[in-house]
DNA sequence: GCCACGATAGTG
DNA sequence: ACTATCGTGGCG
């Protein structure tokens, strides 16, 4: 079986994080299936400098886990209704995560090239919640992690980050990374589509 | 304590 | 373009 990914990926420059997420496998442990599907779109948030990152306002009770170590589970309701998971990135103390925003599902027949596509979606379908906040990913214990299958590398293109308008000159770094052409990539409201 | 406001998605 | 819906955090 597939091990999760070890700490040591995770506590790297975010960005860093950000790219090589794209065509790993996210595994979801559901009783006694799993889900799997290849990340395809996700995107980059930066410390307490980026005005775009929850970790802006400092270690909120909310935030303070982007502050922690690396490699747990980052998991917030956005507009009353859904869900958005991250990854905790760099070294303990310095704030930074990766959103997964859409992901490919494999061998499962119930899950059309679309079943993952958003953020939303994609926890809706990995019925990922808050109760998942603070996971330990690299755990083999783990319900829910990320491992590396062994396909090559997938092309990356990148694009400013969806839905942060209000975030001024951090608006406008193309901190969203995701594999071009392929079906299960958000529209992203049809500007950064492929 | 309050209250305005989203790292969205589906519909019109 | 409109809005459902609720946890978070700013403010007093």
């Amino acid at each position: 079986m597939e091990a999760p990914l070890p700490r040591a990926f995770y506590a790297r420059p975010t960005e860093a994080v950000a790219r090589e997420l794209l065509g790993k496998v996210l595994v979801r442990r559901k009783g006694l299936s799993r889900l799997r599907a290849r990340i395809v779109e996700v995107e980059a948030y930066l410390g307490e400098r980026d005005a775009a990152s929850h970790a802006r306002r400092g270690p909120t009770p909310r935030a303070a886990i982007m502050f922690g170590p690396p490699g747990f589970l980052y998991v917030y309701l956005v507009y009353g209704m859904h869900h958005c998971m991250n990854f905790v990135t760099e070294a303990d103390g310095v704030a930074g995560a990766v959103l997964v925003r859409a992901a490919e599902p494999l061998d499962d027949a119930d899950m059309d090239a679309g079943a993952l596509r958003g953020p939303g979606k994609l926890c809706l379908g990995l019925d990922v919640t808050l109760r998942d906040r603070g996971t330990d990913v690299t755990l083999s214990t783990a319900t829910l992690f990320v491992a590396d299958d062994g396909a090559a590398r997938p092309a990356v293109r990148r694009s400013p980050r969806i839905g942060v308008d209000y975030a001024g000159i951090w608006a406008a770094r193309r901190l969203r990374f995701f594999v071009p052409h392929n079906p299960s990539v958000s529209g992203g409201v049809g500007r950064y589509g492929t």
